[in-house]
DNA sequence: TAGATTGTTAATCGATTAACAATC
DNA sequence: TAGATTGTTAATCGATTAACAATC
């Protein structure tokens, strides 16, 4: 099985080679790519050795055949569709965000139990009821939501989205999510990450680290 | 030096006991807190000791002493303020959500090199022109600023927070700030995240790993 | 060829957890 | 006391990286 952090360096590289492409370049080095990122040459190396595809010594990786190959690692990926729970604040904005055209990724509906939004297109983005979810997702054959509850209804929320068939999440509520099936969840808690960032901020202020040595 | 993930879970430790409190419970066990974020209880005991409170064999942590002695671990963070920098589609969309009064953290300024959004007041929020920040940051004691300029500008603006005096930076553009300075950056990449979720959502749903075993 | 880059192994590193004496 | 929970050590685990033979 591929790491997790793997994956989430792929998906860097996959936007990186795009850039590389659209700028005429045709080969690259692990080390290119390590700079970039600020990672080890190895550490690309064995991530690349993942997605199947083969460099060459001395002239390292074809950009174009590269760039295929992840491409087609992330097969079940590309093309494919989300849709959004929960359009308040926070889920407006992500609407708002996808609708604006610079990310690949399509956010096909947004679900509420909210009957002021349900039938209104928010965002560019039809809402419908959260009951409608079931049908929707089969239909459409959707795998991942973002979830964008208020903290009190997440779970709930969460436990329909699985039994509507539901694979992955990203849980953008501040809640950790109790589900004992086999659904892929991320935690992207927004006021976590920033109390975090806020820390380290604060703890960098007086460099105590230096004063320590 | 206090592990990151450490510092990430005392947060969510931090909010449970908040709801405990409310609740009226007076002891907890690293046990219970283990269950609910999914943790072993070694973990949680080994988390805690590293704010410097001492639980009692047998009785467990004392709640309301607990909650007090991670606050004083995070004494550098409670009470700061942060700001905004970049008021497009998302960064409205972080100041109406933070706005909205759910967290306890206040975002008190946002900043664009916008002249149509300068001195206005956007979700609550006064917007002022990039160039003031510097003054800004000083005059505010500001360390963490939410970062949510567009890819192609993030880099350079980077720089212009770290010249300010900005000391933590929690980063929603699609790119990786290459700073040598001494800053705390956290990278909150949504589409990316969102990929990562699609991947594994979409792997999910044959279960491969079922066959292959 | 000499030099640079690859794929891959072995060593390293750091974080997690099992285990247990000490304590109430 | 017996049972449960703590703090802490030692073992485990997994991810990262240094090193190097193979290759162009």
């Amino acid at each position: 099985m591929v790491p997790k952090k793997t994956v989430a360096r792929l998906i860097l590289y996959k936007r990186f080679l795009k850039q590389l492409i659209d700028d005429g370049v045709k080969n690259t080095y692990s080390h290119d790519i390590a700079t970039k990122f600020g990672v080890t040459a190895t550490q690309v190396r064995r991530d690349l050795m993942c997605v199947g595809y083969h460099g060459a010594s001395r002239s390292g990786y074809d950009v174009k055949k590269l760039y295929d190959e992840i491409l087609r690692f992330f097969i079940n990926t590309e093309g494919k569709d989300v849709v959004l729970v929960g359009v308040g604040n926070l889920g407006r904005a992500l609407l708002s965000y996808f609708s604006g055209g610079k990310s690949h990724i399509r956010v096909v509906a947004a679900f509420d139990n909210d009957e002021h939004k349900v039938g209104r297109v928010i965002c560019g983005c039809r809402c419908y009821h959260i009951n409608e979810l079931k049908d929707f997702v089969d239909k459409n054959k959707i795998h991942t939501v973002m979830l964008c509850a208020p903290a009190t209804a997440a779970q709930d929320i969460a436990v329909q989205l699985i039994k509507s068939g539901v694979k992955g999440i990203l849980n953008f509520s501040p809640v950790r999510l109790n589900l004992s099936a086999d659904v892929y969840i991320e935690d992207f808690d927004i006021t976590m990450n920033l109390e975090k960032v806020m820390f380290f901020a604060g703890s960098n202020t007086g460099f105590e680290e230096k004063i320590n040595v």
